[in-house]
DNA sequence: CAGATAGTAGACAGACCTGTCTACCTACTG
DNA sequence: CAGTAGGTAGACAGGTCTGTCTACTATCTG
């Protein structure tokens, strides 16, 4: 197939995805990404039009992986709606273990590219999207007007912000026994 | 005193305000902000050594209007410790209509100052300590470990950056009913 | 072997960004 | 009136960043 082992483009991703993640997106240069892939430039800018397209890839890239992480590690999950609930706090929990120590990328990159016309903006907000959609729609039995599903949510982005900031000790835990307690007022099976 | 309305530094401070947190820190160079203060750039060198430093003073002086708007709104709150966290949720929901449209300026420049050592980074980490030991004490009473004070907090940041990013409605309101739930379980008057 | 495919190395243009420097100006103060 | 404090305008050096171009190489395929 190619000469090296993995491809250029495989190792673009790879590279980009840490360090973007790691660093932020505006201060990691296009020399450095090519650095660390151990690629020329020539070959980024045949994979990628531009930066900004490589950026695309990068969170569609984080995207995709955290969705078959859910899958994952959420299916089979068939108990209560309960049940399930905290299950999604657990995914998150051992996601954040492994693959967040700065935060969610999607947040961090929602507040660095601050032009909301860059393409990267609307895949930021379309997976919040889907992760309250699936809230919502797990509850919706007990949840007519959509708030309890809103208020689960709201619980997971601030575990997620402040395991960042390292504002509490173990976010996450915290979250999640208040989405004990909601579920249950809410008389959630 | 001096030949223009207000001093170029009040005005630099001002533009570096918007323009920071409108487009981000790394976004916005020293030519955008002497641009808009209508300062020459020696202006700007005299006042401030560096744009790091212009950074770290935009953020201190964030935090100082957040925390006179915080007093100014919650002094004379004498009410129940429920009644006065719900104040909280009142008071920060406020700020946000006026000066958060893009989120917590703190949680977007900590996304953005990637490196830990960065003195905005610390600036950031204790405008969120400061409010997560200030429900802290509010429940105190009630909160023998402090997971309920976590769980409120938890619940704000959710919010902040739920309202930046567009997932939920009125994501203020919907925090503000959970917490009122949390309260009640828990038993604060 | 010939050609196609994927990649490399490095120079380079052009933009932009921070920070410095010089020379000049204006208003207040003693 | 002289001095001082605060400010202006703009050129400039040096660095960095994105994106392009050229010339070369290695591997696989027919």
């Amino acid at each position: 197939m190619s000469t090296t082992r993995t491809s250029a483009r495989e190792r673009l991703l790879d590279a980009a995805g840490e360090l973007f993640y790691r660093d932020g997106i505006r201060a990691v240069g296009i020399d450095a990404v090519i650095a660390r892939a151990g690629v020329a430039k020539m070959s980024l800018y045949k994979h990628f039009r531009s930066k900004d397209e490589l950026v695309v890839a990068y969170l569609e890239r984080r995207e995709q992986r955290w969705r078959e992480h859910f899958e994952t590690q959420a299916r089979g999950m068939t108990g209560t709606p309960a049940e399930r609930v905290l299950a999604v706090f657990d995914v998150l929990a051992r996601w954040t273990e492994r693959e967040n120590p700065r935060g969610c990328a999607f947040i961090n990159a929602y507040a660095e590219l601050a032009d909301a016309d860059h393409p990267g903006v609307a895949i930021a907000r379309a997976d919040k999207q889907w992760l309250r959609d699936h809230l919502a729609e797990l509850v919706a039995g007990s949840d007519p007007d959509g708030l309890l599903g809103s208020q689960l949510f709201l619980l997971l982005e601030g575990a997620l912000v402040t395991t960042a900031m390292d504002s509490v000790e173990d976010a996450m835990a915290a979250a999640r026994s208040a989405a004990e307690r909601l579920l249950d007022t809410a008389r959630v099976a």
